[in-house]
RNA sequence: GGGCGGUUAGCUCAGUCUGGCUAGAGCGCUCGCCUCACACGCGAGAGGUCACAGGUUCAAGUCCCGUACCGCCCACCA
């Protein structure tokens, strides 16, 4: 074919000239024909798309698509698919704020209804269909942003395959698998304590919590025995005295062995509690004794389950105190609640403060400590526990068995880096409870259920009402199910559809029979699944890995995929943890446009497997550096002539030996590339570029512009080496290894075959050639350095000392050598290795 | 309190699994060079008691023990 070099190669323009084209051509589309074991499938994350982008969206990405593109060349057909992670509270609360909405499902839908233009200043109330509509609405301008990005760098993701965690597949998906779940009896509902967040109003599972590091008070305080003597307990929740059900202590405790079993009253409220023992409680901390409330921390909780004690609970859904007195309190102690009634917990602690000192069961001033206080991870209050109706999936936390079936997929998976099997060993160890996957929320999957409601109203949560899979997904607000009308809704004798919605992760843990088509295409599941990668953040192993483990196991007994490939976290340029809540992400946009797609991409495939990195432009401009020589270095390669030449007319040695050297290079980037290591990939493609253009290219210069067999043999050698060159930087490069392959080649480079050392094993030879022609060119030019003057002055004769094995290796390429280095001639003799010249002018 | 990862040149990082010439790269810095692929370039140079302390070994950046600091994860908040 004609080669069409430009005479000035540049970057500019290459992502968005190579993405539409890809796109045209279908380079990346799935072909659905090939078998199991000829497919590679990837189970990409679902960006959550109402997140700002940041490098982090940037960095596990791009090293995916390393492997992707170093799969597909090697000859697997890749299912890569891309997904959006668009329900749940992440975008509920982006929507709140854009469009200065709330969402009360109490109001009537309004058709008239329309997006804001700016957000409602203040807040506006809308209907809760109204609030969905806009979850959608602002979702798909999300995914348009984060679409363009992935496009932007090059991933080489098949668009047809693409999915949202909200869409109608995913959703049908969802609660199919879940009502499997609930028929096996994996799933179960259960009235029971459960860590709630005040303002968002929904429960929070284990795997969402985090410890912060809070100020509180040890505040010593007395109950009373029945002599009327003190018993002191500290708290650091005194608000919570009335809600006291009982005092405890650790069994072994000596100071206590008369009081157990014995009766205290509370101070204030005057409240008969029972003294108990349970190991739990550590006789080293406070008094040794502890005051169990319903509920103050979840150790109130174990407490209170496993001692069989009372429940009384005075916290509200909203976080506050409730403003009717409780049933057990006296009328006395009534009017020292009507003191607490309708505050927050802090101001109710403040106040019971006062009133305890104001008693004088309060012991001291109240000592200022720091302690770890639960929130949710996207909270801003410290969680309450209340009590209410959730479902779960069982997740081994109560049942050893399946713990350990867990624990052994965790084993069975190859985990890159390894060591971060640790977490999810440590992780599934640590379970404390089943899975909570219900949330009262508004925007995600539907608990697919309704519930009989008995002719005296109440509600029979022990048979739910199952819709059909036919009829999936279902909204079980608006539907009805099979044998009711809508008029029976919420009557005595009629249903009651469930109100909550599950968390995100109980359909992203899906995603696997959600791009593979479990539900539908039994075809394309059997082709893709179980998946070759899961690429993943280490933060989402205790969630996202952990959850799809047990939905692949409970559902199809296997693991979801062979191996985990975990990537580091991204830290900004001073090397601290990016995070929207500090003010220091950084965004990709703006670096890629002034450094390029192919320069981030260099950055991200430069972080090591595992490993956190930081954001550093000086990475950058090293990849832009490197994509510049390509183009430059196949300009020259190829220039020479437009034919193809047959790789026997390469005979040289030094053209030779160069080909020993990148059999080598191939054969490291490759078995670096089997060991999910694209950095050492890269490393060694690089290392092995940058001396070919510093070393071989200007060795063989001279004879490549000159006439004859030797010059043919230096133009084949130049070509079958940027063929090798383009396919090994192809993952990492994408754009410019394609612009340039289009020069010369037909097709894509991105399905042209990965390089084996094979194709070229017969015609390399000589290792040691280029690398002795190489050192002594490198003693001419240092001569030249140290002399001042340019790298074109001539040096007359080279004195080469060196070892018989030296001196025969630079003989080899003598000829080359002499021109490389402007010499007129070359003698040897033995010894220690040095170079001389005759410079003319060494005075300039 | 438990665990995981890290600490190597001014900066960003390789090298540690599998111990072995004089510890590498790029950036930055210094000094040169407009050399017909590339000045968005090329060549050369300076720069490191490999966090600290002990141990194993003929030999330790690399293996073992401990300490400090940084980051992250987990933990029942009395």
């Amino acid at each position: 074919m004609t080669r069409n070099v430009p005479d000035k190669p540049t970057l500019d323009g290459l992502e968005t000239k190579w993405d539409e084209r890809w796109e045209e051509d279908g380079t990346y589309r799935f072909d659905r024909s090939k078998t199991r074991d000829e497919v590679f499938s990837i189970d990409t994350p679902p960006p959550t798309v109402s997140g700002s982008l940041h490098m982090g969206s940037v960095f596990g990405y791009v090293q995916t698509d390393t492997h992707a593109r170093y799969r597909r060349m090697s000859g697997k057909e890749v299912f890569y698919p891309m997904g959006w992670d668009d329900n749940g509270l992440p975008t509920e609360r982006r929507v709140q704020n854009y469009y200065g909405v709330s969402c009360d499902p109490s109001l009537p839908y309004d058709s008239e209804f329309s997006a804001p233009e700016a957000a409602h200043d203040p807040v506006i109330s809308i209907s809760r269909r109204n609030f969905i509509e806009l979850c959608h609405l602002l979702t798909q301008e999300d995914e348009k942003v984060f679409e363009e990005l992935w496009r932007t760098l090059g991933l080489s993701v098949d668009w047809n395959h693409s999915y949202a965690t909200i869409d109608e597949h995913s959703q049908r998906t969802s609660q199919k698998m879940f009502l499997r779940n609930l028929a096996r009896g994996e799933a179960y509902s259960q009235e029971a304590p459960v860590l709630w967040d005040v303002d968002f109003q929904t429960a929070v599972a284990q795997a969402e919590l985090e410890d912060r590091e809070k100020g509180g008070a040890y505040h010593k305080v007395a109950f009373h025995k029945t002599d009327g003597e003190p018993i002191y307990i500290e708290t650091s929740r005194p608000e919570l005295i009335c809600s006291c059900v009982a005092l405890v202590a650790n069994p072994e405790d000596e100071r206590y062995q008369s009081l157990f079993g014995s009766t205290v009253t509370s101070p204030l409220f005057d409240v008969e509690v029972p003294v108990v023992a349970h190991e739990l409680a550590d006789p080293e901390k406070g008094t040794g004794v502890a005051m169990i409330c319903t509920f103050g921390d979840t150790t109130d909780v174990t407490w209170w389950r496993e001692l069989a004690l009372p429940t009384r609970a005075v916290i509200q859904r909203d976080g506050r105190f409730q403003t009717e007195s409780p049933e057990w309190l006296s009328d006395d102690a009534a009017a020292v609640y009507s003191e607490l009634a309708g505050l927050f917990p802090n101001q109710a602690r403040r106040k019971m403060a006062e009133l305890l000192a104001e008693s004088g069961d309060l012991d001291g001033e109240p000592e200022q400590i720091m302690h770890p206080v639960k929130f949710y991870e996207k909270g801003d209050r410290p969680l309450e526990i209340v009590t209410s109706r959730q479902w779960y999936i069982r997740n081994g936390a109560r049942d050893s068995g399946l713990r350990t079936e867990l624990l052994e997929k965790g084993e069975e998976l190859h985990w890159v880096p390894g060591f971060m099997s640790v977490r999810y060993r440590h992780w599934v160890e640590g379970l404390n409870g089943d899975w909570l996957i219900s949330r009262q929320r508004f925007f995600g999957v539907g608990v697919p259920l309704w519930y009989p409601i008995n002719d005296s109203g109440d509600v029979d949560y022990d048979h739910p009402v199952v819709p059909d899979d036919e009829l999936l997904p279902i909204d079980p607000s608006s539907h009805v199910p099979a044998g009711y009308q809508e008029s029976q809704r919420d009557q005595p004798g009629g249903f009651i559809g469930d109100p909550d919605i599950m968390d995100t992760w109980a359909t992203s843990s899906l995603t696997p029979q959600i791009v593979g088509h479990w539900d539908d295409d039994a075809d394309l599941w059997n082709r893709v699944f179980p998946m070759d990668i899961r690429p993943q953040g280490p933060d989402i192993i205790r969630t996202w890995l952990f959850a799809t483990t047990v939905r692949a196991h409970l559902e199809h007994g296997v693991l979801p995929w062979g191996t985990a490939t975990i990537n580091g976290w991204i830290l900004d340029p001073d090397r601290k943890k990016m995070s929207k809540s500090w003010g220091n992400v950084v965004t990709p946009m703006p670096l890629i446009e002034e450094f390029g797609s192919e320069a981030v991409r260099y950055w991200a495939c430069n972080g090591r497997p595992g490993v956190d990195t930081a954001v550093d432009t000086g990475v950058m401009k090293i990849g832009r550096r490197l994509a510049i020589k390509i183009l430059n270095g196949a300009r020259f390669a190829i220039g020479f002539t437009d034919a193809d030449i047959d790789p026997s007319a390469i005979t040289q040695p030094l053209d030779r030996s160069m080909l020993a050297g990148l059999a080598e290079t191939v054969s490291q980037a490759t078995g670096a590339f089997e060991d999910y290591d694209y950095a050492r990939a890269l490393e060694a493609a690089e290392r092995s570029f940058w001396a070919w253009t510093d070393d071989y290219v200007e060795l063989v210069k001279t004879r490549a512009y000159g006439e004859g067999p030797a010059a043919t043999s230096a133009h084949a050698a130049l070509q079958l080496a940027l063929s090798v060159y383009l396919r090994l930087f192809a993952p990492f490069l994408p754009f410019v290894t394609e612009e340039v392959w289009s020069w010369w080649r037909e097709g894509s480079v991105h399905r042209a075959i990965w390089p084996v050392a094979d194709e070229f094993a017969n015609i390399a030879s000589d290792p040691g050639a280029l690398e002795a022609a190489s050192k002594v060119l490198g003693s001419v030019r240092r001569a030249k350095s140290d002399a001042k003057v340019s790298m074109r002055a001539e040096v007359g004769r080279l004195k080469v000392t060196g070892s018989a094995d030296e001196v025969e290796l630079i003989r080899r390429g003598a000829d080359d050598l002499l021109a490389a280095a402007r010499a007129t001639d070359i003698v040897y003799s033995e010894g220690e290795f040095s170079v001389e010249s005759e410079l003319a002018n060494s005075s300039n």
